[in-house]
RNA sequence: GCUGUUGUAGCUCAGGGGUAGAGCAACUGAUUCGUAAUCAGUAGGUCGGAGGUUCAAAUCCUCUCAACAGCACCA
C-alpha cells in the first residue's frame, strides 16, 4: 500500500505504511518534530501518537498556532492536577477546561487552598514538567470507565462519565502515576509545559448550580512563550491601571463606605462628568421624540404584584412600610411610565408614544456581585417606553439602532456587537406573540444591516430583547443598550388605546435603554479613556496657573472670561513653583494647561500646554476659547 | 448568597503580645520661581465594629460589618 499526506503547503507526502503525527512531524524536519505539539488531520485535532492509515490533509500543530495553545493550556490544566493529587492524595478532580488566556481545575479538597498551597502547586508542576513524563493516551468502555475511577475514588470523575451515554468509547491520557478522563489531545510529553503561572483559587459550585458543593477552583494561564506571557500579564496590569475604583479615587470623582454598600457618593468632579453624560442623553430624548417624565421611588406591593416583578424578584427588591401598607423602592421603571400613560383615553393616533426618564433604580443585589461602580445597588438608567401598535414595531427598533450608534459613537465607542435574545423557559405569553415579537426584532436586525449573534433562551421572562455590545479602547466588550419586545405587562397593567374600529387594543412596549446603568457608564468611560477623557466630559477643562503672585489678578481674569464662556476652568494661584503646579495637574488628567507670567500679561496673552505635554505657544484668550469650543463641538472626535 | 483573602493617618503601605510608624497629601513659615516634585517645621490614628483570653491585644480567639477575587445571580 501507500499512503499520501497533503501538507498545508500542498506538497504531498508518500508512504508505505501507516505512520503517527510525530514520524510525519519528523519526516518533515527535526526541529518541527521537537516542537510538534498535536495534529490536525482532515480538520480534525489528534495527539502526535495518532496513527494516520488512510490518504489524509494533515498539519502539525505547534505553539505558533492558536490551537497549539490551546492544547498546551489543556495539557498544563492536567499537569496542575496532577501536582495537586501528588501533594494532596486526599484531593478528588474533576474538570479542568481551557478558557481565554488560560485554563482552570476544579478540585474537590477537604480543607480550601490557601496562596501558599498555590506555591507549592506550581513548584510541584515546575518538577514535573521537568520529568518530561510522556503523555499516553488510553481507550476504556464507558462502564470500565466509571468502575475504574469510583476504585481510585474519584466520585465526581465517574459521575462525569455516569452522564456520557453507555457504550461509548472514552479516552484517558496517563502521565506517570496520574490518568485522567480527558477528550483529548494533549502534548506528546510534560517536557513541553513550560511557560505558565497560577493566577488565583476561589470557589466554584460543581456543575455551575449554587445548590450544589463548592469545590475549589484552581486558575492559571499558559502560553507557548515566555514573552507571550509577560506580554499578557503586562497586559492585566494595563488594565488594572485604568481600573475605575482607583482612578475615581485619584481624580476625586466618587466614593463608597461601609454604611451604603453598593450606593455611591459623587464628589463635584464626578458629578460634573454625570451631568455631562445626563444633559447630552437628555437632549438625545428630546431630539428623537421622547418625552421626559419622573415616577414615584416608592410604590405599593400590589403594583408590583401585578406587573409580575414580584413573584420573580421580591428577594431583590427593597421594601418599606407606613401605617400598616407596605411598599416596595422601585427596582425598574416600566411600571410606572405604564401608570402615565394609563391616565385618560389613549388613542392610536397618540402611538407610538415615547417616555423618557433618569429613573433612580435600587436593587438588593446579592453582596457577592457589588463591584464598585459598575454593580451596584442603588442605579440610574436612561430608561425609555415607547407604547406602539405591533405593526410599528419594526420601525421603533430600526430607528433605536441607529439612534443607539450615534450615541456611542459621540463617546468614542464604534465597534458594536449585536445579540438577539430569544423566548427562556420560563416565560409569559403564547408562543404566536413570540415568534411576532422576535421576528420583528430579528427583521430590525437585518434592516439595519448589522451581523448578529442569537442567544438562544436567554430573553426577559416577558419577551425578547436585542443586546447592544460595545468594544472599549483595550478590547474589553461592555453589554450596555437593549431593547426589549413585551406583549405582556402592558395587559397586566390595563393600558389600552382606542384603534381605529374604535375597539380597545392593548398597545406594545418596548423597553429601551442606551447607556444602561449610568453608574456603569461612566464606570466604562473611566476605563475605557483610563480617566483622560474627552474635553467635553472632563470634570475640569482647563486649569489657569501663574508664575508667582504678580499675575494672579491676570490668572483669575482669564479663568473668569472662560468660565463665564461655559468652559470648566479653574485658577491655581498657589505659591508653588510652575514644575510643581504643571505636574500635579497632569496627573490629574486635565486636557488644557494655561500658564500665564509677565511674558503673557505683557502682551495679553495666554500661554496653553495640552495633556499630552505638548506647548502649544501663545495665543491670545479668544483663540485659545475657539479652540476649546470646537473640540467640545467635536465630542469625541469620531466622524464617519 | 457561597468559598477564599484583606481591613493600621486623607492616599499608598510597614509593624504580628510590651509607649502606634514611613512616604505622599494637609497645615504653618520661608522662598516669588517659565513648563512633570523648593526648603524647614507642625499636626494627624479608640489599628473596621462588638465581645473574649491575658498583668498587658493593632497583634491571639469568637462573632459581626465592609472591601477584593472567583462562583452563583443580574427584571
Amino acid at each position: 500500500m501507500s499512503l499520501h499526506i497533503t501538507l498545508p503547503d500542498g506538497s504531498v507526502r508518500t508512504f508505505a505504511a501507516p505512520i503517527t503525527v510525530a514520524q510525519l512531524a519528523a519526516d518533515i524536519s527535526a526541529g518541527l518534530a521537537r516542537v510538534a505539539l498535536a495534529g490536525k488531520v482532515d480538520g480534525r485535532l489528534v495527539d502526535t501518537s495518532h496513527l494516520i492509515e488512510a490518504d489524509a490533509s494533515v498539519a502539525i500543530v505547534t505553539g505558533h498556532d492558536a490551537e497549539g495553545v490551546d492544547v498546551l493550556r489543556h495539557s498544563t490544566a492536567h499537569l496542575l492536577a496532577h501536582a495537586v493529587k501528588e501533594l494532596f492524595p486526599e484531593v478528588q478532580v474533576t474538570i479542568g477546561p481551557v478558557i481565554d488566556n488560560g485554563f482552570y481545575y476544579d478540585f474537590a479538597t477537604p480543607r480550601p487552598f490557601g496562596p501558599e498551597d498555590l506555591q507549592a502547586i506550581e513548584k510541584r508542576m515546575a518538577e514535573i514538567n521537568k520529568r518530561d513524563l510522556p503523555v499516553q493516551r488510553e481507550v476504556m468502555e464507558r462502564d470500565a470507565a466509571v468502575a475504574f475511577f469510583r476504585d481510585m475514588g474519584e466520585a465526581y470523575k465517574a459521575e462525569i462519565i455516569e452522564s456520557i451515554p453507555a457504550g461509548e468509547q472514552l479516552s484517558l491520557y496517563r502521565q506517570g502515576d496520574f490518568i485522567d478522563l480527558c477528550r483529548g489531545p494533549h502534548v506528546p510529553s510534560t517536557g513541553k509545559l513550560k511557560v505558565f503561572k497560577l493566577m488565583r483559587v476561589a470557589g466554584a459550585y460543581w456543575r455551575g448550580d449554587s445548590k450544589n458543593e463548592m469545590l475549589q477552583r484552581v486558575y492559571g494561564t499558559a502560553w507557548a512563550k515566555k514573552e507571550d506571557q509577560e506580554a499578557y500579564l503586562t497586559r492585566l496590569e494595563e488594565a488594572e491601571k485604568r481600573d475605575h475604583r482607583k482612578i475615581g479615587k485619584q481624580l476625586d470623582l466618587f466614593h463608597l463606605q461601609d454604611d451604603a454598600p453598593g450606593m455611591i457618593f459623587w464628589h463635584p468632579k464626578g458629578w460634573a462628568l454625570w451631568q455631562e453624560v445626563e444633559q447630552y442623553m437628555r437632549g438625545v430624548y428630546r431630539d428623537n421624540g421622547y418625552q421626559e417624565v419622573r415616577c414615584p421611588q416608592i410604590l405599593d406591593k400590589s403594583l408590583w404584584q401585578k406587573s409580575g416583578h414580584w413573584d420573580n424578584f421580591s428577594k431583590n427588591m427593597f421594601t418599606t412600610e407606613s401605617e400598616a401598607r407596605d411598599f416596595a423602592i422601585k427596582p425598574m421603571n416600566c411600571p410606572g411610565h405604564v401608570q402615565i400613560f394609563n391616565q385618560g383615553v389613549r388613542s392610536y393616533r397618540e402611538l407610538p408614544l415615547r417616555y423618557g426618564e433618569f429613573g433612580s433604580c435600587h436593587r438588593n443585589e446579592p453582596s457577592g456581585a457589588l463591584h464598585g461602580v459598575m454593580r451596584v445597588r442603588g442605579f440610574t438608567q436612561d430608561d425609555g417606553h415607547i407604547f406602539c401598535t405591533e405593526d410599528q414595531i419594526q420601525q421603533e427598533v430600526s430607528d433605536f439602532i441607529v439612534l443607539l450608534k450615534r450615541v456611542y459613537r459621540d463617546f468614542g465607542f464604534i465597534d458594536i456587537q449585536y445579540k438577539l435574545a430569544t423566548r427562556p423557559e420560563q416565560r409569559v405569553g403564547s408562543d404566536a406573540t413570540w415568534d411576532k415579537a422576535e421576528q420583528a426584532l430579528d427583521q430590525a436586525l437585518r434592516a439595519a444591516g448589522v451581523d448578529f449573534e442569537v442567544l438562544v433562551g436567554e430573553g426577559a421572562f416577558y419577551g425578547p430583547k436585542i443586546e447592544f455590545h460595545l468594544r472599549d479602547s483595550i478590547g474589553r466588550t461592555w453589554q450596555c443598550g437593549t431593547i426589549q419586545a413585551d406583549f405582556s405587562m402592558p395587559g397586566r397593567l390595563d393600558a389600552e388605546f382606542v384603534a381605529e374600529d374604535n375597539t380597545r387594543k392593548t398597545p406594545v412596549m418596548l423597553h429601551r435603554a442606551i447607556l444602561g446603568s449610568l453608574e456603569r457608564f461612566i464606570g466604562i468611560l473611566i476605563e475605557n479613556f483610563a480617566g483622560a477623557f474627552p474635553l467635553w466630559l472632563a470634570p475640569t477643562q482647563v486649569v489657569v496657573m501663574n508664575i508667582s503672585e504678580a499675575q494672579g489678578g491676570y490668572a483669575t481674569e482669564v479663568t473668569d472670561t472662560l468660565k463665564a464662556a461655559g468652559i470648566r476652568a479653574e485658577v491655581d494661584l498657589r505659591n508653588e513653583k510652575i514644575g510643581y503646579k504643571i505636574r500635579e495637574h497632569s496627573l490629574k488628567k486635565l486636557p488644557y494647561q494655561v500658564v500665564v507670567g509677565d511674558k503673557e500679561v505683557a502682551q495679553g496673552l495666554v500661554a496653553v500646554r495640552d495633556r499630552a505635554g505638548t506647548d502649544l505657544g501663545q495665543m491670545p484668550l479668544a483663540d485659545f476659547l475657539q479652540r476649546l469650543q470646537q473640540d467640545i463641538a467635536a465630542r469625541s472626535g469620531i466622524t464617519d
